[in-house]
This record gives structure tokens, C-alpha cells and sequence, in this order.
DNA sequence: GGGCAGGTCTAAG
DNA sequence: CTTAGACCTGCC
């Protein structure tokens, strides 16, 4: 989006031509699990050392706890102002399905997270269920990250680093309820920490280099891999497999019981460099509809 | 109390 | 290279 028009208030700032973007569809669609909805219907979440608070009402864009500066910084890529979502919805809108499946998360925008939060997160992701996600997640920072500060009487504390989980015994880590994945996250503190893998680097390879690379290390296999290069990494074209997309995909195009590797090759051959919208759509839209669920 | 949840790991054919 | 089983843990 070009020319966003951006107004600064007291202690925020207003943006009043803002398109395809929805907090809730945004935040609800699976990528990420730090933001939350306040009683007002807003949202409030943390990310790269700051902490905001987002409504939209009648289309205005409402940010409290942020500036200009941040705003133009920090957060417009992070949402991914930037980028046409009516170019792909248009691509994507020649396929019936997803025609139909993007009028329930119209307002989904990818995010450009940090690529080691996003790792960890996905690695605590695996076999394991929201609450309980965010709450490992909640628990990691606050015990092991930095206070950024407070929100309405909250406080707020950023995710921490791989040098400062790496220095953290694997049985401490599991106090934060990530049960056996505390010796992935350890491991892969590790490497990172060390550099012996350089995750800031992966953007540069392709889609295919990255996902191999990722999938070395510890508790990183297909789909969390895909949901960090997705999610953190800018790899559009990436198609991760969930339960959910799995179900959305063989209700819709493929029969029951398809492998996980034929699905994903199958979307990444039907939907392109813009695959990994098409999963976004089709996720939010399976969950919403609780498809293929009794 | 058994089953399940935004999968991965491991050991086997 | 594909396929069972086990797997922390909290919530139903």
C-alpha cells in the first residue's frame, strides 16, 4: 500500500486508508501467538522490543502505544503494509475454493517475524495445542527475556535470544511446560548461538535450500520448517501442512488419506509463489468452518 | 481415565 | 524412501 495515511496521536497513531487487513483474521490464522484480544475487541501483542495495541473500527486502523517513527520502522513491514493483497487475491480467486475461502479470512496479512522467536515457537508448536503454546511461550519470555514495558497495568517482556536460552539447562526449560521439546529448543539454541547456522542468512537461499537447512535442526521437520520460512523468512511460495490444510486439502482436491508429501507438492504446484497465502486463506477458512471436524 | 492437540524422532521394512 | 509408535502436558 502506497501513500498510507498516517496521523499522529497522544500516545498512538491513526491510519485511515488501510486495505485487506483484518487484526483478527491477521492474528487468528496460525502464524503467530503473542498477540491478544483485549474486552474492547482490540489487540494487543509484542514484537521486535515493543509492545501495541491495534482495533480497526470502520476501517480506521486505530494504534495505541506506538509513533510514527515505529510505525514506519518497525511495523509496517512487520504487517506487510508494503505488499498488494489485491494482486494475489485476484491470482488466488481463479481457483473456486480459495474464491469462497477467502471471503471468511479476507483480512489476513503474513507477517515478517523474527526468525528465531518464530523458530522456537514452532518447534513448542509440534503436537501440541494453542493455550497451551502461548502459554510456554508467555513463560520463556517473562522469566528469560527482557522487560520492554508496561500496558495498562501490564507488563511485557520481549522473547529471548538464542545466547540467553542456550544457557539455559534443558530442565529448566521444561518449567515452561514444553514437556519434551525442551531438548529441541536447547539444541537449537545451540546452534544458532554458535552460528553454526546462520538463520538471518536463509532469506538468501531458495525456498528448497532453506527447508533443508532448517530441517537439520532439532525438532524442525516439513511443516515447522515451511511455518518459519512462511512466517519469519519471507518464502512465499512455501505450503505448510497442518491437520487443518490437510483436512481443507482432501475435502476440496485430493482423496482421503493422501501423504503429507503429495499435498504439499500438490499445492505448491497449483498455487505457485503464492502458496503460502493460499494456506493462510485455506486455514483460517477450514478452522472457521471447522471442516472435516465432527 | 483415555483421547487429543498447528508433528517430529526413531527404528524398522 | 515410506510407515508405525512413542512422546510432555493440560484440557475435555
Amino acid at each position: 500500500m502506497k501513500n498510507l495515511d498516517i496521523q499522529q496521536t497522544d500516545n498512538g497513531v491513526i491510519v485511515k486508508n488501510i486495505k485487506n487487513f483484518v487484526p483478527k483474521h491477521t492474528f487468528d490464522c496460525g502464524q503467530c501467538f503473542r498477540w491478544n484480544e483485549e474486552d474492547d475487541g482490540s489487540y494487543t501483542g509484542v514484537a521486535y522490543d515493543r509492545v501495541i495495541n491495534m482495533k480497526l473500527d470502520n476501517n480506521i486502523l486505530y494504534i495505541d502505544n506506538c509513533n510514527i517513527e515505529d510505525f514506519n520502522n518497525i511495523w509496517v513491514e512487520y504487517f506487510d503494509f508494503n505488499r498488494d493483497y489485491d494482486e494475489i487475491k485476484k491470482e488466488l480467486s481463479k481457483d473456486n475454493v480459495l474464491a469462497h475461502a477467502m471471503k471468511f479470512g479476507k483480512g489476513i496479512r503474513i507477517l515478517n517475524q523474527d526468525p528465531f522467536e518464530t523458530l522456537i515457537s514452532f518447534i513448542i508448536s509440534a503436537n501440541n495445542g494453542i493455550s497451551r503454546i502461548k502459554k510456554s511461550i508467555e513463560y520463556l519470555s517473562m522469566k528469560y527475556g527482557e522487560k520492554i514495558g508496561e500496558y495498562k497495568g501490564k507488563e511485557y517482556y520481549s522473547f529471548p535470544n538464542a545466547e540467553v536460552l542456550e544457557k539455559i539447562r534443558a530442565e529448566n526449560l521444561r518449567e515452561s511446560g514444553v514437556g519434551y521439546r525442551a531438548s529441541y529448543i536447547f539444541n537449537t539454541a545451540v546452534v544458532v548461538a554458535s552460528k553454526q547456522m546462520d538463520i538471518y542468512n536463509l532469506k538468501n537461499l531458495s525456498t528448497e535450500d532453506a527447508r533443508k537447512e532448517l530441517m537439520l535442526l532439532a525438532g524442525v521437520g516439513p511443516k515447522v520448517a515451511d511455518c518459519i520460512m512462511l512466517f519469519s523468512i519471507g518464502k512465499h511460495d512455501a505450503f505448510p501442512i497442518d491437520v487443518w490444510v490437510k483436512r481443507v486439502m482432501e475435502y476440496f482436491y485430493l482423496p482421503k488419506d493422501s501423504s503429507l508429501k503429495y499435498i504439499q507438492k500438490y499445492g505448491q504446484d497449483k498455487f505457485g509463489k503464492y502458496a503460502g497465502f493460499a494456506q493462510q486463506y485455506l486455514f483460517y477458512y477450514a478452522r472457521e468452518a471447522k471442516l472435516g471436524k465432527k
